[in-house]
Parts: structure tokens; C-alpha cells; sequence
DNA sequence: TCCATCAGCTTGTACCAACAAGCTGAGCAG
DNA sequence: CTGCTCAGCTTGTTGGTACAAGCTGATGGA
């Protein structure tokens, strides 16, 4: 019956309990060692066991610390507000959605200037390798790394709205920004995927094995053309995209 | 300088490799002992290399036959499409989509009454641990494991629809058979999300370490409350899924 | 009191050994 | 020629050992 190898065993014991609270979120699991004798098994056994459930994301290692048990708080993610002149665009977004959930926001930011990749040519629908400019954010929420936003334009709209290729933020957004240049975002398109990070991805997002990445790729449209491609990379565990499509009253009335 | 562990760089040259084409996907890695004498590491330290890029989804590993470089051909799904009279339900639009992409679509399919648990009874506005009804899908692509769908329907509803209780398909699709019982569908909300796989979710989907699903809940109301949910889960690297929103006239034209 | 050090805990890295179990192709029996 | 067995490859599992490196609290000197 009991084909299971040991260190299987081992971590269906240690799942069932962090599920059932035995070990609650944010506490400790009891050491290597302890967990050794209490299975009668070597201690690569158990580290064997260990890494299953470090890899399901259910807990993290740390040198010296031991196993953490975490925790699942998700953040949520309105991804179908429309931004146009009436709505913030979207790194106010960011800064509004995590104020709002009572955190605090805090990024970085920069801009440079490269040729496009075979996927962002395709979408903003010029050569390989034209110049376009990057504006590339990395965000934090109460200065724990959170998300990485990299948003692209196609040469001949910064031609026409210089701003966009000059370092520093673009006080009044850049949805805004763009409006005022007769440039006006009527629609975008959502591409929504999931891997796990790469370790460029893994050290900006201070990620550990066993967490993967939700990759959001939006392109942006005016009435004729792509005018922009943002890919936004963050944590799949902790963040929740949601869509609303259709009539939704009956969504917030209560029951 | 060089104070990366030595398994760290086996894993960093190998993923190089991979990325350069030395090992195309579909091809194989040499053997743990050839990389041994390569790298000169002893087949531990080589296979905790080797398990780096299988949780990093690149490689997989079967007894007996080696790691095999794995290919990332996604596959689309279009999630903005309205599901209402005029378009095709959820559970057509997968065989539509399927079948435009020139697979095989086939599933398999049940039906069970159960209590709702705390996320159902939110998202349908009842009370929790009220009797469901639960549709569920185990989809395949060209008999590969692809997806699960499980709909929950509130009793109230069930009491109106009784067919939606009963085992066995709905030809003309549950979104037409509920119209026709005067229960509309006019809107709905998604929330998307990533993380890795139970060990139940990985066993159904035939996933290795490594591979995070996508979990994907669909909220459809009618006009005054919820009457379904659907929790889709799906391997996260191989597929994408897309929302279009607002005016994408600029998108199919071909520059 | 304050702070530097260190013992003693933790996990991380690296090696070795042995056998189990899955796959494939060579080669043999029919 | 067909079909079976098995040697010899692969990875999987489990045990062991040793030392490095990170963290914490106790200890003790200033």
C-alpha cells in the first residue's frame, strides 16, 4: 500500500498540518534535526520533504531561522478600470489601489532607450530592432518588493511627445500627458500568463524558489495604432487580477 | 568573485545553454554522471543544479530516461469574449478554441451536489456550507491534460433549472438552457491568480514541479444576483489569457 | 548600562555510498 | 520473423559525514 517514498510521507504529514493550523502562518516548523527523530529519517530525507513544500510556496528557509510557515494575504488588482482622461492612468493606479488597501507605495524608476525584442515590435507593430524608449518602474509595498513595471513606446510617438523619452516622472501621468498631444488611449488589449521567475526576476522581486510570477503584457491603442506595451511582472500568490465585464449591479448590491 | 556555489553555476551555464540552443527543446541533457565529470561536482551537487531548472519549469526529469529541454508553445484564450445568447458558453468556446488552434479537444465530465465552502458562499451570495451544485470539466488537448472547470450553481437556482442537477451534458449550453428558464447572464467578474500546484492539482493536470497553474474564477450574474461560479485551473506557462477593452478597431488592421 | 564576542542553535553546500526502479536496445529462444 | 529476457544505461531514494555560514541570546568586559 504505503508506496510512497519517505520524504513524500513526510511532507503530506507537514502539509496536512500547516493546513489545518498545527503550524500557523508566520510560525515556525520545528528544525531539521527535530524533524529528523520525530521521522526516523536521515536529515536529506528530510530536507527532501522540506524542499517539496518550498517549491508548493507553502513555506520559506532561511539560513540560521529555519522553515516559516507563510501566509496568503492577496492583494487585489482592478485590472479593467478603463484608463483614459477620466481615470488615472496606471502608476497612479498603483499608488491609489495600495493607499487605499492602507499600505504604502514607494517606487523607482527610469527611463532608457533600446531596440525592441521580437515581442514588443510585434505588438507596437514596428521593425525588430527600432529604437523605443523604456520607462521601467519597480515597485514596492511598505518597502517589500512587489511588482516590476516596464513600459514601452514606439519612437514615432516620442517624436511627437519628446517627454516621454526624458528621465524623471511625468507629474500629470502619461496617459495625460499623451491626451495633450492629441495621442488618445481608446482601448488596450490584455495578455495575462505564468511561470516561474527567472533569477534576474526572482532578485528584483526578492522572490524565493517556489513562487511563481504573473507576466501582464497590455497594449495600449488609439484610434489607428499601438501606442504603448506595458509588461508587468509580480508575484501570482500574493495578487489578484480581476475583470469586471458586462452589467455588474447586482455585484455590489447586498444580497 | 566568484562565490556562487558550485551547483548554482552548473544550473547557470546549463540555463545559458538551453537559452542559446545548445540544448533544444525536446532534446536531452546528458546524463547527471556525464555532467559529473564535466563539471567536475559530485551527481549530488549536480542534481541539485539540474532540480534548480526543473523548478524553474525549463527541464523535466523521468526515471529511466534523462532531462528533457521543454518547449513553451502557449496557447491562447480569449476570456473577454461575452458569454451571452449570441456568443457560445464557456464550455463551447474551449471546444471552439481548441479546434481553431488545429488540436483535438475531449473531456471528461461529472456532476455533484455538495455544500458550498467559504469562497463559493461569498462569490454566490449565500450562506456557506448551503447545497451546490457542481459541474465539473477535466479538459484535454490533443489528449494532454490541459485544464479543470468546476461551476458551482446555488440551489435556488437549481430548484428553477433542475436540468443544471442533473448529470449528463446540456447540448444547447447551460448559459441558453438558464435564458431559457429566464435567468440571464449580463455580466460578469474574473479574478486570475497564480501558484503552484496542489499535489491533487498536479496529479490531474500531469504537471512536474516546477509548473505554476493559473486559477482563473468566473462570477456570472444576472441582472439582481450571482448565479454561477467557475473555478478553471490550468497550467500557467502554456497558456495566456487575453481581454480586449474598449475600442480595438487598431489592432486588426495590419498597419 | 552598553556593546562586543562567542557558544550553540539553525540551514546551506558538498562529498561519498548503495540500492531501487524505469527505460531501451541487444540478443536469444521459439 | 516474433517476442521475451536481461544487461546496462538512466534517474529516484535513502543513508551517512563534514564543514560553512547565518542568526540569537548569554556572557562578560568596558
Amino acid at each position: 500500500m504505503n508506496k510512497q517514498p519517505k520524504y513524500r510521507q513526510v511532507a503530506d504529514v507537514l502539509r496536512r498540518e500547516i493546513d489545518n493550523g498545527t503550524y500557523a502562518p508566520g510560525s515556525r516548523l520545528p528544525s531539521e534535526s527535530d524533524l529528523s527523530q520525530r521521522f526516523d529519517a536521515s536529515r536529506n530525507t528530510i530536507r527532501n520533504g522540506l524542499s517539496l513544500l518550498v517549491s508548493e510556496g507553502l513555506v520559506s528557509s532561511s539560513q540560521g531561522l529555519g522553515y516559516e510557515v507563510k501566509s496568503h494575504e492577496v492583494f487585489e488588482l482592478n485590472a479593467s478600470r478603463f484608463e483614459n482622461l477620466t481615470f488615472p492612468q496606471n502608476g497612479d493606479a498603483y499608488n491609489t489601489d495600495v493607499t487605499n488597501a492602507g499600505r504604502r507605495p514607494h517606487q523607482t524608476f527610469r527611463v532608457e532607450m533600446l531596440p525592441a525584442s521580437r515581442e514588443i515590435a510585434e505588438r507596437l507593430k514596428v521593425e525588430p530592432s527600432t529604437k523605443t524608449v523604456l520607462r521601467f518602474c519597480h515597485r514596492y509595498v511598505d518597502d517589500v518588493p512587489w511588482s516590476t513595471q516596464a513600459t514601452y513606446y514606439p519612437s514615432w510617438l516620442v517624436d511627437v511627445s519628446p517627454r516621454l523619452a526624458e528621465p524623471g516622472d511625468i507629474d500629470e501621468g502619461t496617459t495625460r500627458y499623451l491626451a495633450a498631444q492629441g495621442i488618445e488611449q481608446v482601448g488596450y488589449f490584455d495578455e495575462i500568463s505564468a511561470r516561474m521567475p527567472t533569477p534576474d526576476e526572482a532578485r528584483l522581486l526578492e522572490i524565493g524558489a517556489g513562487v511563481p510570477v504573473m507576466l501582464w503584457t497590455r497594449t495600449g491603442y488609439s484610434t489607428d495604432r499601438p501606442i504603448r506595451c506595458t509588461i508587468t511582472t509580480f508575484r501570482g500568490d500574493l495578487n489578484r487580477m480581476n475583470y469586471e465585464i458586462g452589467d455588474l449591479a447586482a455585484r455590489s448590491e447586498n444580497t
